[in-house]
DNA sequence: CCGCGATATTTCATGTTGTCAAATACTTGG
DNA sequence: CCAAGTATTTGACAACATGAAATATCGCGG
């Protein structure tokens, strides 16, 4: 190990991840509000924008319980953003869905994160690339 | 600004924190799971365990109500871990104080998310150095 | 000094998220 | 075909979050 876990530097790069996070879940809630969604609701819509996905599969992906998305797919499709549809292949798995109007609500949610999170612009082009690379090793390692 | 919301490299970016926030919150709730205890009220104990302070500041620093804080505080002070002081000063309010216990717990949270977090390790001197001062740089502009 | 508006905390009602256990429906391999 | 396993839902319950209303206290203007 290249330090201890009570090394002054590296504390404090903990701590700044910690008030990224903070800062994170604070934009990623607000632009959620915006659309009357919950971050949790926003997540799963964000989700299934991307391509139809089976119950089973959106929970492992929250790494959460199967009986918890099913109250989160209840609340969007009784708002018409999500559909459960059959899956021909197993009549046991219900595949939920982005409707034409979860997608669109899906995209201003993105597209006005994009746009909330640009602190990033105070960074150069070239220290966003080496954010990004040292992010890449992290997630990368820890994964 | 320096770019827009859709550029690529930005995007990238924006997904790679969203990973890191992921990865944060597991090991957080992780860690306080250990200690039997949730990922808010680990927050608060941890907080408490740096000094005192009054309901209201609970809630500010954590941007939620105020009567939020007084269910937190309750099940934190019910396990002995926190104890509700009267301030001299101005006896509405309540100071929220870790007890020895409380402290201790909190001191062996902060270790092992510390050596969790610890995939820092992966990351140079050098590097974790300039991490932290683009992080320091994306949270002050923000700010 | 008195009273009135502001502030700190709590309580209550309600909604969302999360867990776990049990029920139901379906699939698959022996 | 049948037993074991899998996907989803349901129900009970706890934690967290908000908002409104109740209570206690503060501080200031008159």
């Amino acid at each position: 190990m290249a330090s201890s876990p009570t090394d002054p530097l590296t504390l404090e790069v903990v701590d700044l991840i910690g008030s990224v996070v903070a800062r994170y879940h604070e934009e990623y809630d607000r632009a959620a509000a915006a659309h009357s969604l919950t971050g949790a609701q926003a997540r799963v819509l964000a989700l299934l924008s991307l391509e139809p996905l089976p119950m089973r599969r959106i929970a492992r992906t929250l790494k959460c319980e199967p009986s918890n998305v099913t109250g989160i797919i209840d609340r969007l499709e009784a708002r018409g953003l999500v559909e459960r549809r059959p899956d021909p292949t197993d009549r046991r798995v219900k595949v939920a869905a982005a409707t034409a109007t979860g997608t669109r609500t899906a995209r201003q949610l993105r597209d006005s994160l994009g746009f909330a999170r640009e602190p990033l612009a105070e960074l150069s082009r070239a220290e966003r690339t080496t954010l990004r690379d040292l992010l890449h090793r992290m997630v990368g390692e820890q994964a």
